[in-house]
DNA sequence: CTGAAAGCGCTTACAG
DNA sequence: CTGAAAGCGCTTACAG
C-alpha cells in the first residue's frame, strides 16, 4: 500500500507538504497540490486512518455497535436505522455480534476488546443488559448508549419504546374492538428487569384498568420464536373453554405468527375466532397470513436517535447532555389479525365498564 | 486509555520489557512478568491492535465484509455463518453496508476505503457483482472472495450454489410431483450475468428437458419482495385459463410468500389448487402459511467456506490455492406448499415423458 | 509556501 | 533477563 513517503518521493517534495496538500490544501501552493494529487491517484494512495490514535487530532469518529442475536428479525431493521444516521453524520460503524449464549462478563469483554481494536469512540448496545455487565460499564472510559433496553445506571442513556405503556395500549386496542377475555403469550417472568417482561406488566395493568377477567390459564410462557408461540398457543387453546379468550396479545411478532398457525391448525380462524396482536412490527408482520396487527416500534428512529445522541456526546463534550431513558412513540398498526366482536355473548357493552 | 508507558512507569521498568511480558512472556523473568500483568490489570490496559500496520509482525487478521441490502432476510443467515467461522479462526470481521441504491463505482470505493481504515487483510463481498466493479477489483492489492455471486475474473473465488442446476432441480421436483404446467416468477432478464437471472435459465432448461409446455404467459417478472411476488402472481393467475399452470417456481422465498398470499386472496388454495416452490430457504420459509417448500441454499456453509478459504489465502501465502467458483450442495426442503397431482386431467403419466 | 524534526504506541534487533 | 533506540505512517508546531 502506498504511503505519503511514496507520494513525496514520486512528487519530489517532503512528506510534510504531502500531508498538508492532502488535509489542508489551502496551505499549499496550487501547483504543488496538483502534483501531490496526481501522485496520490497514480499510486492508489489511501490514508491510513487508524493512526488517529497516534495523532490525536484526526477526527473520523466511529461507534462500536454490539448486537446480540444477529439472526433475529429485528436486527436488520434497527441496524438500518443506525447505519443511515451514521452515514449522515459521517461516522464509521463497527459491528460486533454478541451471541446470546455468550452474554457473560467474558462475552462483553471480548466485544469491548474488539471495539477498542477498532478504535471506537463510543459503544452502542442493543437489547437487554444483564446485571453482570454493570461492573464493566462502570469502569468504561467511553460513552455507552442503549437501544431497546434500559439500565438504571446514570451513566447510560437509552432509546426505546415504553414497553409497559405500549403493552397497555395493545390491550386498550383489543378492548376497543370488543374483546374482554384476553390472553397473553409472554417471556417467563424470571427476570423482571428484562424489558420484554415489562410487556407482561403492561398487559396486567391493562386488564386491571379495564376490570377484565384474569386467571393464570390466560397466560402462557415461552421464548420468542415461531415454535415457542405455537406451543404456547396450544396451552391457551386447551384452556379456552374455561377462559373464553377471544384475543391474544403476544410479546413479539414471531410468537404471534406461530400462535396464528396453531390457531389455524386447530381448525379455527384468525381473526374471526381468535384475534392476535403482536409486538414489534418487524417486516415479517407484513408477510404473514393473515397479516399481523401489531405494536410498531420505530426501529429506524430508535437507531437514528441513538446515533444523534452519541454524536453530540462525542463532538460537543462541553454541552450539557441529558442522560436517561428516552421513550420514542409507538403506534398500533392495524392489519388483519384482530377482529371486532360487538355481538358476542361476552361483548364489550356487557361489561359495564 | 493506559499505554505500555503507563505500565512501565507503574512497574518501574522499561517499555521494552513490558511489551515482551505481554507478548512473549517466556522471555521475561517470572517476577517481572507478574509485576507487568498486575499493573496492566490495575490500569485497565488494552493493547492498541491498530498499530499492526506500523509493526508489521502483529497478526490479528481481519476481513472486511461488504453486504448489499442488510435489510434482506438472507443477510443474517449468511452473516451468521461467516461470523461463526471467523470466531473459530480468530479473525475480526468488519461489516460494511453497501446500499443497493449505491452500487456504483463510488459506492464500492467508499466500502473499500472503510475497509482500509479498519485495516482489513481481505474482502468478502456478498451478492451480485456489477461490471462497473471490475476495474477496481483488478487493481486491488488484497484478496477478494465472493459469496452467492460469481465473477469471471481469475482473481476472485466464489462460493455459492449452482443456480442453474438448482433451479433445474426445482423443476424436476415439481415434475416428480405430477406437475406439467409450471410457471415462474423471475427477476427481469436484463442482466444475464446476475446469478438470480440464472434461475430462469435453469427453469427454462428444465422445461425443455422434460418437454413441458412453455409460453410467455407462464412467466412473470418483478423484483424480489413480497408485494412483487403478489403482483406477479396476479398476472400468472390472469393467464391461468390459457396456461393451465398447477405450480409456480419463484426466484426467491419472499416472492413465493407474496405469490401464495395472492393465490389465497383469489379464493384458491396452496398447494391443492396451485403449488409454489421458492428459492433460498430463508427463515421466513418456515413461518409462512403454508410453510414453504423451497430450494435450500446452505448459507452457513457458504459463509464458513469463504472464511476458510480466505484464512488459507492469508496465512499460507505460499500454498497453491485454487481459484474459481466453488459450488456448494443445495437441497430441496419439502414443507407444505407443493402438492402431488397424480389424478389431474394433465397428470404426469399423460405426458409420456 | 516548504522542510526538518518530534511524537503518537508499540515491537524487536542489538547491546549489555 | 533487561534497556536504549530505531522505525512503522502520519501530523503539526517551529524555522526558514
Amino acid at each position: 500500500m502506498a504511503t505519503i513517503n511514496d507520494i513525496a518521493k514520486y512528487a519530489g517534495i517532503s512528506i510534510a507538504t504531502v500531508s498538508r496538500a492532502l488535509n489542508k490544501p489551502e496551505l499549499v501552493n496550487a501547483e504543488t497540490r496538483e502534483r501531490v494529487m496526481y501522485a496520490a491517484r497514480k499510486l492508489n494512495y489511501f490514508k491510513n486512518e487508524t493512526l488517529k490514535i497516534l495523532n490525536v487530532k484526526s477526527n473520523k469518529l466511529s461507534i462500536g455497535v454490539i448486537f446480540p442475536y444477529i439472526t433475529a428479525y429485528y436486527f436488520s431493521e434497527l441496524y438500518s436505522g443506525i447505519s443511515k444516521a451514521a452515514k449522515l453524520h459521517d461516522i464509521d460503524l463497527v459491528l460486533y455480534e454478541l451471541r446470546s449464549e455468550n452474554m457473560s462478563k467474558e462475552g462483553l469483554e471480548d466485544a469491548l476488546s474488539f471495539a477498542r481494536r477498532h478504535l471506537v469512540d463510543g459503544i452502542m448496545l442493543a437489547g437487554y443488559v444483564p446485571s453482570v455487565y454493570d461492573e464493566i460499564f462502570e469502569s468504561l472510559d467511553i460513552p455507552v448508549v442503549l437501544l431497546l433496553g434500559t439500565h438504571e445506571s446514570a451513566k447510560m442513556s437509552a432509546y426505546k419504546v415504553d414497553d409497559i405503556r405500549a403493552a397497555f395500549d395493545a390491550i386498550s386496542f383489543l378492548v376497543s374492538r370488543g374483546h374482554r377475555n384476553i390472553g397473553m403469550i409472554s417471556l417467563p417472568l424470571t427476570d423482571p428487569a428484562n424489558d420484554i417482561v415489562s410487556r407482561f406488566m403492561g398487559y396486567k395493568q391493562g386488564l386491571d384498568f379495564y376490570k377484565l377477567p384474569f386467571s393464570e390459564e390466560m397466560v402462557a410462557y415461552g421464548k420468542l420464536g415461531f415454535d415457542d408461540g405455537y406451543s404456547a398457543m396450544k396451552q391457551l387453546l386447551a384452556a379456552r373453554e374455561k377462559t373464553g379468550i377471544t384475543a391474544v396479545f403476544t410479546a413479539a411478532d414471531e410468537v404471534a405468527i406461530g400462535a396464528m398457525r396453531c390457531i389455524q391448525d386447530a381448525g379455527l380462524r384468525v381473526p374471526q375466532d381468535i384475534s392476535v396482536i403482536g409486538f414489534g412490527n418487524l417486516s415479517i408482520a407484513n408477510i404473514s397470513s393473515p397479516k399481523l396487527t401489531t405494536v410498531a416500534q420505530p426501529f429506524e428512529d430508535i437507531g437514528a436517535e441513538g446515533v444523534k445522541y452519541m454524536t453530540k456526546l462525542l463532538t460537543e463534550p462541553g454541552s450539557v447532555v441529558e442522560r436517561g431513558n428516552f421513550y420514542l412513540p409507538y403506534k398500533i398498526i392495524e392489519r388483519e389479525s384482530v377482529a371486532a366482536i360487538m355481538n358476542r355473548s361476552f361483548s364489550y357493552c356487557d361489561g359495564k365498564v
